[in-house]
DNA sequence: GTCATTTGATAAAGCGCATTATCAGGGAAT
DNA sequence: ATTCCCTGATAATGCGCTTTATCAAATGAC
């Protein structure tokens, strides 16, 4: 129909309060101290044309004359709302979202990187497209170092949600304290009278697996239990059957704890098939919240990682790292999980 | 610790390949088409200087040169992950993300808006954010019509996920058919034998209400049944009790249909608590996707709203709108809901 | 050898705003 | 009357990139 309603700039403002735009400028700023000095009277002036001519600043014009945009970018290496773990992401997301709406920042996600497969990367034909935003939330799994080391050497500023290490860079993240939560719940399991207790979980080795394994081990040795090899039971894709049951069974095993994932429904299907009762012949912890289709999650004992907080943290961690001019280090945040007592911990049969 | 390494602008490039800043952006832009020129050999130097530098185009800046930043806004009236209604937005979200990411754009969360109450508005002291994004995609319940009034005069292009109507202004939306589809449960529940069948809502005139009480309406004409004032129950807050109930049962109803939310809850409280078996004494339709800690959703009989595709659709549409130069008038769609068949239909006890 | 055309590239003008050093003018102090 | 200082503002520059009209030199045509 019509040509589209021209903008109106801040050069329209100002003439027509018979200003000049720097005037104008400093006036809808509210910058109008020190030795910059302008009278009620012009300043009514500006505002009235402002508001007359319903001017709204060019955010893009404002982010460039001052070098930064009051964006936060969220950037993960799957898609963002995945329908398959959307209870693995969520809590981390109203974490972030609450903490930007806190502080007065917005998110920018970058849904632009797709490869196509489904993954994301964070550089593109060279391009860093993170640089849009003045730092970034990273969160997910990703394939190789080798993009965050570009990251870390570009000065860009950001924060993992989750621990990562990268050799030889040092960088911000807030993560979960998977080890003490870990040792914590072997105590637990101790405590109920089991002596031989297996590790279940799948053949990865992120951060947060290391961290429980590391747990894992140290809860043992807490409890003056010895590391047996064989129990640490790492199975490649979540197929944790019978064979494998029984084989820990043969063990002497009367407690399992089980890293988080579709692997929780494998052990109980396993269980299940061997008519196993849980926990009356096999004791189970959980090494995090369970998500996807399982049951209840007070159901399970194990402990709760601290998501929404996770994502909070971050969101302050880098604000701060933003506002401070001078490199001070990396940033890192490590919150405590929470025990859930749950029902699947019981004293082993045969000491019943 | 040190000075932040500064990064290298497109000048830096140039001047290392020995060309002008013209050239340098042309070369990595790849805009060497037409009267522009620039031989083989002199690209090579440029990508070549690009890639010694590191050098990463400023997105920023190009967003102000090019007058668009390939931004797509997202904001709603709430929280957008929030904890209580996070089955009702993701699929939304999940529309939305997926069809970004095809279409190479990324998204912008407003979560900045914040008025401190839980709400969220457009504008913040006349300045509207939103135009940090070339277009926006709304969701969710709104106060006042006055924030959209003002977003179409202002001609920012904006796309509602859900019909909205403005008097005097026609704007662009996507929708689902909650007429179409309701006046089709009614069908199926006229079809199973009832004749007196109730409509059971919160006293809540939002659009898509409207639609599904016309449904309703329509429903019952296309049935050779009257509209009947006295079945048409509204409640304040969701508080349908037993009371509401019994005056329902005196009146001969033997099926109703109810709005999604928290009400859906209260009606089944109510039957439970009297002892009405569900469908054999009350036929139950749902107006939409049951969501919050409702049970399995195929239990529920009714329809499931597209809100995947609504999302979708809102970011096509969306785009096609920031892509035509001149204004054709509102876009919008409207999108068929699938029938669920589930079990809480059945033809009425004194018919069996 | 002259003129027309093509090639290779660039100068310059924005995009819309922020920032700071500077300045004209008027009143107060001397 | 001169100096000084304070008030009220602004000119000018820069942020980093895009775009287009323009142009000098090289090439080709006759």
């Amino acid at each position: 129909m019509s040509a589209k309603k021209q903008r109106s700039r801040l050069s329209d403002v100002a003439q027509l309060a018979g200003v000049s735009p720097a005037t104008a400028s400093l006036v809808l700023n509210k910058r109008v101290t020190g030795n910059v000095r302008i009278p009620p009277e012009t300043q009514e002036r500006v505002f009235a044309a402002a508001a007359k001519l319903g001017y709204v600043a060019n955010p893009v014009a404002q982010s460039l004359a001052k070098g930064r945009n009051g964006l936060l970018g969220v950037f993960t290496f799957e898609a963002i709302f995945p329908i398959t773990q959307r209870d693995f992401y969520y809590p981390f997301l109203v974490g972030i979202e609450s903490a930007a709406e806190t502080l007065g920042y917005d998110l920018l996600l970058f849904t632009s990187a797709s490869t196509g497969d489904g993954r994301r990367r964070i550089y593109r034909n060279g391009q860093n497209r993170l640089r849009l935003a003045d730092g970034a939330i990273l969160l997910g799994i990703e394939d190789s170092k080798d993009e965050l080391r570009a990251l870390v050497e570009e000065g860009y500023p950001f924060v993992f949600v989750g621990r990562r290490e990268l050799p030889g860079a040092e960088l911000s993240y807030t993560a979960a304290d998977y080890a003490g939560a870990t040792a914590a719940l072997i105590d637990r399991i101790y405590n109920a009278g089991h002596r031989r207790i297996a590790y279940i979980g799948v053949d990865q080795h992120t951060e947060s697996a290391l961290d429980r394994r590391r747990g894992y081990q140290e809860g043992l040795l807490h409890n003056g239990l010895t590391f047996d090899e064989e129990l640490m039971c790492l199975v490649p894709d979540a197929r944790f059957d019978q064979t494998a049951m029984q084989k820990l069974l043969e063990l002497g095993v009367t407690a399992v704890v089980v890293e988080i994932g579709p692997i929780i429904s494998a052990v109980l299907n396993a269980c299940k098939e061997m008519a196993l009762d849980v926990p009356g012949d096999m004791s189970l912890g959980v090494l995090g919240n369970p998500f996807g289709d399982m049951e209840d999650m007070s159901y399970f004992s194990g402990f709760s990682i601290p998501r929404e907080e996770m994502g909070a943290q971050a969101v302050h961690l880098l604000i701060r790292m933003l506002n401070e001019n001078s490199f001070h280090g990396p940033q890192r945040v490590v919150l405590p999980c929470t025990p859930v007592t749950g029902s699947t911990i019981a004293a082993p049969r045969s000491r019943a």
